[in-house]
DNA sequence: TATAATGTTTGAAC
DNA sequence: AGTTCAAACATTAT
C-alpha cells in the first residue's frame, strides 16, 4: 500500500486529530499503551514511509510495511495493532509495525534523506551514491538512508523515464545521468502524490507491472534484480545498461 | 487454491 | 567480523 507519497496523504487525512487529547490507546502492538492514554497529541510527521505520532518526550512510529491499513472513525473485525480514541473520533492501524521512540526525533532521522521533505538534499544523495559505485542502481533507489520514501513503483517508473537499466552499476553511470535520476525521482514522487490523490495512480504507469514498452513496442522484461531481489520491469532496448 | 504484491527486520549461515 | 540470505510478519486480489 505505501510509498512515501501515500504517507503524506495519510498525514493529511488525520490532521483533524492534531492537538487533541488521547482518551484511550489500545491494540496488539507490544508497546506501553499507558504512555499514550491521557496525553496530548502534539503533531503528525512523516519520514519516507514512516508515519510519526509525536508526543512530548516520545514518538510512536508506524510503518505500514506491505499490507498496512488505517481507518479513520471506522473499525475492522480484526483487532487493531494500535487504536487511538480522541474526543473527536478515532484512528485505527492494522497489519503494521508499531514502535515507541524515546526522546528527540532528530536523533533517529536524517530529514535531508526524505524525498518528500522540505529539507531534501539532492547533493547529499549524490554524495552517498558516490560511496557505493559497485552497487546496482535498482538497489540504491530502494535504500531508505539515501532515498527515504522510494519504493518499488517509484524505482521502476524513474528508471524507465531516464532510460537506465536497473542493473546498471552506479560507478559506471555518467555523472549527469546520476543527477538526472535523482531529479526524476523527486519529480515522479510528487506526480505520484498528485495522481494518488485523484485515485488514478496506476493509470499513469509506464513501467511498473507493464507488459510492453510504449516507446518501442517490444515486450518488457520482468526480473528480480539486485541484492534486494525486488521486481524490476524494464525494456532491454530502451534502457541502457551501464556495466 | 496457489501465487504475488507499493516492505522491513531479524538472526542464522557462510 | 562482515556479508548474505531466508524467514517471519500478515492481507487481499487474481
Amino acid at each position: 500500500m505505501p510509498e512515501g507519497p501515500s504517507i503524506i496523504i495519510l498525514r493529511e487525512e488525520v490532521m483533524q486529530f492534531e492537538g487533541h487529547k488521547i482518551f484511550s490507546a489500545s491494540g496488539s502492538a507490544k508497546i506501553d499503551m499507558d504512555r499514550i492514554a491521557g496525553k496530548k497529541l502534539l503533531s503528525f510527521k512523516t519520514w519516507g514511509k514512516n508515519f510519526l505520532i509525536c508526543f512530548s518526550g516520545f514518538t510512536i512510529k508506524i510503518h505500514l510495511l506491505m499490507f498496512g491499513v488505517y481507518l479513520i472513525n471506522k473499525r475492522k473485525k480484526l483487532e487493531p495493532k494500535l487504536s487511538l480514541v480522541f474526543d473527536n473520533g478515532e484512528l485505527n492501524f492494522y497489519t503494521c509495525s508499531v514502535k515507541l521512540l524515546e526522546g528527540d526525533l532528530n536523533q533517529y532521522y536524517d530529514w535531508t534523506a526524505d524525498i518528500m521533505n522540505e529539507n531534501w538534499d539532492s547533493k547529499a544523495a549524490k554524495k552517498k551514491l558516490e560511496e557505493i559505485p559497485q552497487k546496482m542502481i535498482c538497489d540504491a533507489l530502494l535504500e531508505q538512508d539515501i532515498f527515504s520514501g522510494v519504493g518499488n513503483i517509484i524505482k521502476n517508473e524513474v528508471l524507465y523515464r531516464v532510460k537506465v537499466h536497473p542493473e546498471s552499476l552506479i560507478g559506471k553511470i555518467p555523472k549527469p545521468k546520476i543527477t538526472e535520476i535523482i531529479k526524476e525521482n523527486i519529480i515522479y514522487s510528487f506526480q505520484f502524490l498528485d495522481w494518488k490523490r485523484k485515485n488514478e495512480l496506476a493509470k499513469h504507469w509506464l513501467a511498473y507491472s507493464q507488459k510492453t514498452c510504449v516507446r518501442c513496442n517490444l515486450p518488457f522484461v520482468k526480473k528480480d534484480t539486485g541484492l534486494k531481489k525486488r521486481a524490476s520491469f524494464f525494456c532491454n532496448h530502451c534502457q541502457k545498461l551501464y556495466e
